[in-house]
DNA sequence: TGATATGTTATCTT
DNA sequence: CAAGATAACATATC
């Protein structure tokens, strides 16, 4: 289930292996998960890997692009021999044999290495499209959190508008891109604002200091390659992340806030877990 | 049995 | 048309 960190993770580790690499054979197991004619990818090279927002986008020769979203559980891990490599939602598919039961898509490349896209719950996908057809997603995104574009006059401006709680204004991705359900309660808590607050009423201070926060953690996370939570598979090829040590609200029910000692709570917040803490989160 | 899960998006309503 | 609310996608685990 990963967010912009786990994200990046995968593009940064994908990146130092997979270009250069040619598709040999390509294998759908499910329909859902592939959009596209996967016969077109054999014979085509890869020349680069790369990110926006949660979308991870493996540039082609021919000016195509394998463009992918993991969404909840996808995973991606390359395989050569004694070599795994990438990431995604932990599970026992890191260390199982491959394709495991919830492998969707099997690409061979010729020098007979391998990547697995994985997707237990199958809302994921991997799409076939032209370097146009990308571009036409990409400007459907507001930018990226780690984009400079995102100031806090541009979020005070729009969060003037919207009154929904501000955790849902910070993970909507038409007012910014990559932060997810982990890193907007963490954010939140740091900057000790309530993610009930309505958007509209932040002053421009605290949505200053909310901007700091949300790069600070989502920095972080990357920093320590992403979250992963089942301690299981932890140590696996260095596949897992070191965020669930830090984590400052997510998944603390019950525990100490940092910032005030008060104790953090969940409630549910559009549908999502929400942690944060009663007492200095105003 | 029922609730929950790190994400989007279609659809309906206001 | 814009913003908000809700369900939906499909599976596993506690």
């Amino acid at each position: 289930m990963p967010e912009l960190p786990e994200v990046e993770t995968i593009v940064r580790r994908l990146r130092e292996i997979l270009p250069g690499k040619k598709f040999n054979q390509v294998n759908v197991f499910k329909d859902k998960s592939f959009a596209g004619d996967h016969r077109e990818l054999v014979g085509l090279k890869i020349r680069e890997v790369s990110r926006r927002a949660k979308l991870i986008r493996i540039h082609l020769s021919n000016d195509l692009n394998l463009l992918t979203h993991l969404k909840m559980t996808g995973q991606l891990i390359y395989l050569d021999d004694d070599v795994r490599v990438g990431g995604g939602h932990p599970s026992a598919d890191w260390v199982r044999g491959l394709p495991s039961n919830h492998t969707r898509i099997h690409y061979r490349f010729s020098d007979g290495s391998e990547l697995f896209y994985n997707d237990m719950r199958i809302f994921g996908w991997m799409r076939l499209l032209t370097d146009e057809l990308v571009n036409d997603e990409y400007v459907k995104l507001a930018p990226d959190i780690t984009d400079p574009a995102v100031t806090s006059n541009y979020l005070y401006s729009i969060f003037q508008k919207r009154k929904v709680p501000i955790k849902q204004a910070i993970m909507n991705n038409q007012i910014v891109c990559g932060i997810g359900n982990i890193y907007a309660s963490d954010a939140l808590n740091l900057a000790k604002i309530s993610p009930l607050r309505p958007a509209k009423s932040l002053s421009k201070k605290e949505v200053t200091r909310l901007l700091k926060f949300c790069r600070q953690v989502i920095n972080r996370g990357i920093k320590l390659g992403g979250t992963t939570f089942d301690g299981k598979y932890v140590g696996v090829d260095g596949m897992a992340g070191g965020y669930q040590n830090e984590l400052k609200a997510y998944g603390r029910e019950g525990e100490k806030c940092f910032n005030c000692g008060g104790k953090i709570i969940k409630i549910k917040l559009g549908g999502r877990g929400t942690y944060y803490c009663d007492n200095c989160q105003r």
